[in-house]
DNA sequence: TTGTATGCGTTATCAT
DNA sequence: ATGATAACGCATACAA
């Protein structure tokens, strides 16, 4: 391989002339500048960024680890994520931790062995490894959280408003007239879940109404599918179904049509996420929608704020839902009597 | 931060010795070792990888593009990617080109800056700086395809039998009595979609039958949507609709409901790829099921291969591929005269 | 079994 | 404006 020796050389210049000619253009006279330029192209030289960033120990890389990559929020949160980094000359490296605490753990012991310079995680558990580095360091650990937030981590993270989009989304169904209520949540030990059960817990209270009923699924379609079955086959049935997760409210919806029960005129659901998807399923998918690329966009502007220091406190970075109304929703038995 | 020096001061022996610890302790005394390893402990050293890569010239990274990570079939493909690459202690650097060249070619670039061993490209488009290198160093140099093959590219691929998956498709068409195809295909200048379509046309052919009318899409699901509506407001409307992706199939789909069209009854809806969503559309989606994760896993043994000089000459892996029928397949007007 | 010494290719400091 | 030189932290050939 030809190294900045090679070019120096061939220029006939310095190690040192050569390098400034990549580095700092401006301070080379403009002939030199030339003879260099000249031999880079004729040698095919490109800096070895192994060298370079052992030196300046950057590594022009961010980590960023997801629960399941080919869940379409996230992927759609990755795309965010890689453009942003992308443009601000950062590589991403991608960790499929499938939920999976150890696979959790070794991606952030890689920044521990320098080979990123911070570290975005989706998801809620916090590694050991980053446990350590935020106790020593603080607010100044690179390390940002996406979709999650929990405030005693004491880590950047970007997300939307969940308890608030919840506590719509309920009040909604209660406008429309539906009583009985079912959520079908992601896993119990989620702040993501916990702040949208509180959010519906809190609609249902001001509302006066029946505390939900509650079935916890895992956010995927299959999830979604028992426990909606699980749900339509009650005693007594609740006229709408709110999911905490697009798919999972497309496993419902397909519970529902196996169990030959009409959407929406039997049963509403709605979802959370307003993914691609959502749109061109039958019916189409009343939703919460979320800002997914701007999501993953901005944890990386969090992370850089912290390389760059220009943060040193964590930063809630809480960005715009919206309700989305579409056919899976619509009114429910009590929609007469409601409005007299 | 804590060096190997450290700890070789702390244990008392030298840099030499502590890194053998660490490297191959085997080749060291039982005693010295622990007293090493306590040392590790003690200062919670780990090992920098920057300066470990500059060392051996390995990076343990691969770099991984595809056209666009929030396609399910490609962050299907990219889940595969990573596990197997994980497994063999290798990270994931991912890129997502959005089918630009300029973005392909930013990443390829990555690997003359020695950020990673290798690549594996997912899409058709080979950038020229790999371009480049394989012509410099033939079947050696660590790149793979995904997805796509072709012969005269010299790179090892992993993929399934696209022509002879859509003959297969067509033949059953055929035989359930449709003789209006219609196509649905990808980008003209992807391989996927010649081979594809050349398998098409044999069965055609083979069968004696009109060529298929052929709409061409990008993929996605809007695509598939408005190729659908073009097909099925002609004056003739096919009786079936054979399309290269089951994004652009669902699009098809909702592109029938919405213009009024039963779906199968009036129009055989078959897709590409099986993705999770396919058997939960209505109604559920007929397909092409490819291995995605194994396509993912198998590209990554093909690097390793070529990483560990097992493999001096271009591989074509053809892995199998099932045609799944579901209910948007159903009997075409023909039926009965062509079993009579 | 352990230690000494060298170099990987940069970047950056300090002279000139 | 340019050059000489010293790290960065590790791995390893060679010597002891």
């Amino acid at each position: 391989m030809t190294t900045i020796r090679d070019v120096a050389a061939a220029a006939g210049v310095s190690r040192a002339t050569a390098a400034r000619v990549l580095a700092n253009p401006e301070m080379v006279a403009e002939a030199t500048r030339a003879r260099v330029m000249k031999s880079v192209e004729e040698l095919g030289y490109t800096r070895n960024s192994v060298a370079a960033s052992l030196r300046t120990t950057r590594t022009g890389r961010i980590i960023v680890t997801v629960p399941d990559i080919s869940n379409p929020f996230f992927s759609r949160v990755i795309r965010g994520v890689e453009e942003a980094a992308q443009k601000a000359g950062y590589a991403v490296l991608l960790g499929d931790t499938r939920n999976e605490r150890e696979r959790e753990e070794q991606y952030a012991e890689m920044l521990n062995r320098r080979e990123a310079d911070g570290i975005i995680f989706l998801g809620h558990r916090l590694p050991t490894t980053l446990a350590r580095l935020l106790d020593r360091d603080g607010a100044r650990a690179p390390i940002v959280n996406g979709c999650e937030f929990t405030p005693s981590l004491g880590v950047s993270s970007a997300h939307i408003d969940n308890a608030g989009a919840a506590h719509e989304v309920m009040r909604t169904l209660y406008e429309m007239g539906h009583r009985d209520i079912a959520l079908i949540t992601g896993p119990d030990d989620s702040p993501l879940t916990r702040d949208r059960l509180i959010g519906a817990r809190k609609a249902a209270e001001d509302r006066g109404a029946e505390r939900p009923i509650v079935e916890s699924g895992d956010f995927t379609i299959e999830s979604g599918r028992r426990a909606g079955m699980s749900l339509l086959t009650r005693d007594r049935p609740p006229t709408a179904i709110f999911c905490f997760s697009d798919e999972m409210a497309i496993g419902a919806l397909a519970a529902a049509r196996s169990a030959g029960i009409a959407c929406p005129h039997t049963i509403s659901i709605v979802g959370f996420d307003d993914i691609q998807m959502a749109r061109y399923v039958d019916p189409p998918l009343a939703t919460v929608r979320q800002p997914m690329a701007e999501i993953g966009r901005r944890t990386v502007e969090l992370l850089l704020d912290i390389l760059n220091d220009r943060q040193d406190t964590p930063v809630s970075a809480t960005l715009p839902h919206q309700l989305v109304v579409r056919e899976s929703l619509g009114p429910g038995p009590h929609l007469v009597a409601s409005n007299t």
